[in-house]
DNA sequence: CCGAATCCCACAAGATACTG
DNA sequence: CAGTATCTTGTGGGATTCGG
């Protein structure tokens, strides 16, 4: 692979922000969430951040936003067509994250125990 | 899955960094660098930067550092043996962040066609 | 209910200079 | 050659308030 085309800069800039990958995850698992669902789910996103977060996701695509012109106003949120591609992204970068997380463990834990011995 | 075990953000953590995947990738090509090697192949970066980031993937595991005790100094970084679990991981990223890359272009095509009709 | 607007701080990252 | 040490700046993210 060539230098100049590395991509992972471009995925990584997708999926950086502090609350993207868990709003993903939610969307995936729940198909469709209000902002109001949304917000109830992670409580210390402040709104501010969850509408930041959900308007960059969709102007990448990744999610479709639908408002329903009522009153009050209602919002509902969820994974595009396109977006679902983003699916074996999120499950290969999950699994080595819990194996990184083991192994860090391990890790400390043999230092632990030479520091004992 | 569940939220609670979302591990995306792990492997996040090791990824982000301005300089990060390109360094990854320079060392998965060439094998082995020395610092001044990869100072070279990335003009831009500062010294300060490189150092910061070899050090922080060195203390993930993902690389490792042989300093060789003579004068002038010679440090050479290469992709440890778990750091190469990383692989796929950046592959998939990779694919992914070229169709992306492919896909809002040719949305910014189909923009630019509606506008000038 | 869903958001925009404003103010604020911490921290990533750059510029520059110095050293064993 | 392979780094530190300082100083500065840009920006992601938080707290709070206001509005349709």
């Amino acid at each position: 692979m060539k230098t100049e085309f590395c991509k992972v800069d471009e995925a990584l800039s997708i999926l950086v922000g502090k609350w993207k990958p868990i709003i993903l995850l939610h969307l995936f698992n729940e198909g469709t969430l209000r902002f109001s669902e949304l917000k109830r789910l992670m409580p210390d996103i402040t709104q501010k951040m969850l509408t930041k977060q959900l308007r960059e996701l969709e102007t990448e695509d990744i999610i479709d936003r639908v408002v329903y012109p009522q009153v009050p106003p209602k919002v509902e949120y969820s994974i595009s067509e396109y977006g679902k591609s983003l699916q074996p992204v999120l499950n290969v970068m999950h699994e080595w994250g819990s194996a990184h997380t083991k192994h860090m463990q391990e890790k400390r834990n043999r230092k632990n125990l030479e520091q004992s011995s």
